[in-house]
DNA sequence: GTGACCACCTGGCCGC
DNA sequence: TGCGGCCAGGTGGTCA
C-alpha cells in the first residue's frame, strides 16, 4: 500500500489542487468504501463543506472541512484524481466530490480496499480509527522505553509487530524490511527478545528511512502512484525489499520468506 | 489479551 | 490462446 511517505506525498499534492474548494455534491458508486456514516448521510453532510486543510495521521488522509473531518485510507491501491464533471467514469472510480468550478476529486481503487469515515470535528479523535493509532515516528514520546513496554509481551516476529499501527503508525511491508535491514535485525526475532540497542536502532532508522522516502516522493511499486502520472523515486533507494540477488552489504544472497503471510526480504548474514 | 487465520477484491503473471 | 492458480504494498473480524 501507500505507506506513510506515499500518503504524505498524496497529501501535499492534493493540498495544491483542492484546498479552499467547496464541495457542492458527492457521489458514491461503491457503498462499502464509506465505512461511516451511511452513504446517504455522508453525501448530505459533506455538501457545502469547504476543504480548509489536508492533514495526515499515520496512513490516514484527513480532509479538514468546515464542520467535519473526512478520513480516507488508501489501503493497497487507492489514489485520488482530478477530473472534469463531464469526464466519463473509469470502472474503478468509486467516490467523487464535485466542486463549484465543476471539477471533481475522484477516488479510484482497483481492489476496493480503501475506506472513508466522515466525523464531526469535535469527536473525530475519540472515534475509530484515529483513537486506535500509535505514535508518529517523529513523536518525542517514541522512545526505546515506549517500545520496550509495548513489545514486552509480544511473542510475534518483529517484522509483524512493526506493521502494528497501534504501536508506531505509518510503517508498511516495504519500509519494515528496509528498517530491519539497516538495524541488522533478523525479521523473525520475537519482539519481546529485542535488546535496547535494537529498539534505539529501529526508532532511528524508521525516522531516517521515512524522511528520505518523503523527500523522494515515496515509493512507486506496481499500481501505486501518488496521483496519476506522479511516481515516487524511493524505489531506487530500496536495499532489500523486492530484491533478488546479492546483499548490498556483504554480497550474500537476499532471502525471500513469508512471515505471517507477508513477503519479507532480508540478508541472513547481516541480519542474524 | 494474544496470535493464527481468513476475508475483503481485482488484475498481473506464470506454467501448463 | 486460454485457463487455473498464485501473488500483491493493509486491515479487521473471528475463533481458539
Amino acid at each position: 500500500m501507500p505507506e506513510l511517505p506515499e500518503v504524505e506525498t498524496v497529501k501535499n499534492t492534493l493540498k495544491e489542487l483542492v484546498l479552499n474548494k467547496k464541495i457542492k455534491d458527492a457521489n458514491i458508486r461503491y457503498d462499502k468504501i464509506v465505512e461511516y456514516p451511511t452513504s446517504n448521510e455522508f453525501i448530505k453532510d459533506i455538501k457545502n463543506q469547504v476543504i480548509v486543510d489536508i492533514k495526515r495521521r499515520g496512513k490516514w488522509l484527513m480532509f479538514e472541512l468546515n464542520d467535519y473531518y473526512l478520513l480516507s485510507h488508501l489501503r493497497m491501491e487507492g489514489k485520488y484524481l482530478i477530473r472534469n464533471i463531464n469526464d466519463p467514469y473509469d470502472k474503478h472510480e468509486h467516490v467523487s466530490f464535485t466542486f463549484e468550478d465543476n471539477t471533481q476529486l475522484r477516488y479510484k481503487d482497483t481492489r476496493k480496499f480503501g475506506r472513508m469515515y466522515l466525523y464531526p470535528k469535535d469527536i473525530v479523535y475519540s472515534k475509530k480509527p484515529l483513537n486506535e493509532l500509535g505514535l508518529e515516528p517523529w513523536d518525542v514520546n517514541l522512545t526505546s522505553n515506549y517500545l520496550k513496554d509495548k513489545y514486552k509481551n509480544k511473542k510475534l516476529p518483529i517484522k509483524t509487530v512493526l506493521l502494528d499501527q497501534s504501536i508506531i503508525v505509518g510503517i508498511g511491508n516495504i519500509y519494515a524490511d528496509e528498517i530491519l535491514f539497516l538495524a541488522k535485525i533478523n525479521p523473525n526475532t520475537l519482539a519481546k527478545d529485542l535488546k535496547n540497542k535494537d529498539l534505539v536502532n529501529i526508532i532511528s532508522y524508521t525516522k531516517d528511512i521515512l524522511e528520505k522516502a518523503i523527500k523522494l516522493g515515496g515509493t512507486t511499486i506496481k499500481s501505486y502512484e501518488s496521483k496519476e502520472g506522479v511516481h515516487g523515486r524511493f524505489q531506487n533507494e530500496l536495499l532489500v525489499h523486492g530484491k533478488v540477488g546479492k546483499c548490498p552489504n556483504c554480497s550474500k544472497e537476499i532471502l525471500k520468506i513469508k512471515i505471517n503471510g507477508r513477503s519479507t526480504y532480508y540478508c541472513s548474514n547481516c541480519q542474524k
